[in-house]
DNA sequence: ATATCGTATTTTGTATGCAAAATAATAACG
DNA sequence: CGTTATTATTTTGCATACAAAATACGATAT
């Protein structure tokens, strides 16, 4: 059975990686059950460390185990987002506050750079590349921080968030706002100017939720949802 | 060998618990390796469902994967509580803002009342009683928040911090200090004057990174206490 | 005596088999 | 026909067996 096309790493570890990657991909979808022999057939592994990965991942929150009845992909609900998004807010002003002390002249300097590249995707309205500059400079900020705990913290609600696959429904001012307040951001993290950097940014987050909430996207598929 | 002196509910999920407990007590001691073998025998079980609850706790952070070498129960370093502190402070902060305006007015009374049986504790030196009380109060503003995502963050990072097991040593003065800050946020939060009680709390965390910063403890003194 | 190599033992990693629980399918009864 | 009972099938949970890696140990050579 174990062909090894893969190598060198616990198969659990490996196991859970994919999975992981699945979820994100939505080629798992929210609510789907994990079955065992199915999962194992396609990943060519055996249960043992499939079920170890899965036990792994549930603890992460991306799925939830239902004692003998096997895991389902989680859901994340729009009530789940609304308690994230503000945890977010005061976590990523703190990142700013320490960011604004502790980063790198040359990151900084990154930052801007990253800062004129998304104006120009706003220009020309490239909406992925717009979003993908976008949180590649709230995760340089987060990291300027040097708060390594802080950093896997607003990572894990934040990809909560992204799993909630929200369809961010911007309209032409509010993603104006959004950019205006970058450019605030960008000027109080050169400024290192903490505490107008936590303050933007915390308000950044709620501009964020206004812009978000109420349009989380659903396809079809969140009547499985139990509780808030 | 299953001779069942536990009862339903998934084996690995009591595994993890029990565990769990171990590393709280200081049963299992941090940088102790955890033999799978000797484990299975103590408590009876199988390596399968040990190793799941290996994995959960893994990712809880309570314990460390070495690929091929095992496992070993994690340090916390005096610098991840450095980290973790402000972190705490920014999560305490909403809480309490929440509370202020969430928290039923029960429970508000049930705040007092802790508060008061607190203060009767200051007063009578009798130190382990103070702490648990202390603990108590946090944990029901905490909850009354109402924000279940924040209640689970604070309290990992909380455990982390107990786990860390730094020897509470406060001085007579900054024992004064935190009780008055106490005696501020029960004000606050029976005045439900949100913002009040977002700093106080804040300020609050920032006392007793003073008083624990620089004490975390050395291996010897285990039996001490678990404070919040 | 020390260092290095090779072997034995321990310990982790993975696969498989068996039992119990849950789900689906089917039959019996109202 | 619809509803409940009963049985069959699937699927999870746990234990054990086997393989590979790491560690411990000892022998040999320098």
């Amino acid at each position: 059975m174990n062909s090894n096309l893969i190598i060198r790493a616990p198969l659990h570890i490996q196991v859970a990686e994919y999975l992981r990657n699945m979820i994100d991909t939505g080629e798992l979808t929210p609510g789907s059950r994990l079955n065992e022999i199915e999962l194992c057939n396609s990943l060519d592994v055996s249960r043992t460390p499939l079920r170890e990965a899965i036990r792994t991942l549930a603890t992460e929150g991306l799925i939830e185990l239902q004692p003998n009845r096997g895991a389902i992909v989680s859901i994340v609900s729009r009530d789940e987002v609304t308690e994230i998004l503000p945890i977010m807010a005061s976590l990523e002003g703190l990142g700013g506050r320490l960011a604004a002390v502790n980063m790198t002249d040359e990151n900084v300097v990154k930052v801007r750079k990253l800062h004129d590249q998304m104006i120009r995707h706003y220009l020309a309205s490239e909406i992925p590349a717009y979003f993908e500059t976008n949180r590649l400079i709230h995760e340089l900020i987060t990291e300027g921080s040097g708060n390594y705990t802080l950093i896997d913290t607003i990572n894990s609600l934040s990809a909560k968030v992204r799993r909630a696959r929200f369809s961010a429904k911007m309209t032409p001012e509010s993603w104006g706002d959004a950019v205006s307040e970058h450019e605030e951001i960008i000027q109080a993290l050169e400024m290192r100017d903490a505490n107008r950097l936590e303050k933007v940014l915390i308000k950044h987050v709620e501009t964020k939720r206004m812009t978000i909430l109420g349009v989380i996207d659903d396809p079809k598929s969140y009547k499985t949802n139990k509780l808030a």
